[in-house]
DNA sequence: TGCCAGGCCGGGT
DNA sequence: ACCCGGCATGGC
């Protein structure tokens, strides 16, 4: 089995098994930026209550963000954790999002995808995997987006190094898959959703994983 | 009760 | 170039 085979196999058992998730959860690109923002180290679920709170207050629109005062935003995200230097991110964010693009989604994605993400990643508390989500899932721009739960479980299945890089996991999803939105998106929707219910931190027991059809010798032949 | 959650930054080696 | 502490709430 070729290593494209094996991960296109890995994929496959994934979708069989949990079903279509439909990434993201989320109302509008802005909403899904917003999101991405919140959600650095943070439960889903924690960033769901903040979000409600700044859909009441009508704060899913760019300029409204914009005008509303940082400690003021603060209190409203406070259940997503990190309320404070969030809020300083989300003000980082929508301060160059007005400036640069006058607050239209439309606008920020039409150009090139990776001079974007050069963008992104000069706003202070916008890393790697944030600018990712935001290029695939608010702008469907083929970024594959790796987080912890990815390397953790392609780690432990010994397909990566524990020490790879954001740059040399990213790398080896991208060179061994076609370059598709639909693909990354789910891709990586059905790995979050593996390493929450299965592969999690406290349970390193793959018995029951449905990507542990790899020989230990597979294992070694694919590892990078 | 303690640990974990869809990271990132800044300061220190 | 790495390494590490800090940031903080809510769920199991």
């Amino acid at each position: 089995m070729r290593k494209k085979e094996m991960l296109l196999k890995i994929y496959n058992s994934l979708y069989d098994y949990f079903g279509p998730l439909k990434w993201w959860p989320g109302d509008s690109p802005f909403e899904i930026i917003v999101g991405a923002i919140l959600t650095q180290n943070t439960s889903w679920g924690n960033v769901e209550k903040a979000i409600n709170n700044l859909k009441k207050e009508y704060l899913l629109k760019p300029q409204n963000l914009y005008n509303i005062n940082q400690e003021e935003l603060a209190q409203l995200i406070k259940p997503s954790g990190y309320y404070n230097i969030k809020a300083q991110r989300l003000k980082n964010f929508i301060t160059f999002f007005i400036e640069e693009y006058n607050g239209s989604v439309e606008k920020m994605f039409s150009g090139d995808g990776e001079e974007l993400r050069r963008k992104l990643l000069k706003v202070n508390g916008i890393g790697p995997e944030t600018a990712d989500s935001i290029l695939l899932y608010a702008g469907e721009k083929p970024f594959f987006v790796v987080d912890a739960y990815t390397k953790r479980i392609f780690s432990r299945h010994r397909l990566i190094s524990e020490h790879a890089t954001y740059h040399q996991i990213q790398e080896f999803f991208i060179q061994n898959l076609d370059q598709d939105v639909e693909l990354y998106n789910e891709f990586h929707a059905q790995i979050v959703m593996l390493g929450k219910i299965i592969c999690t931190s406290k349970n390193p027991d793959c018995s029951n994983c449905p990507i542990a059809f790899l020989t230990s010798m597979e294992r070694i032949a694919y590892s990078v």
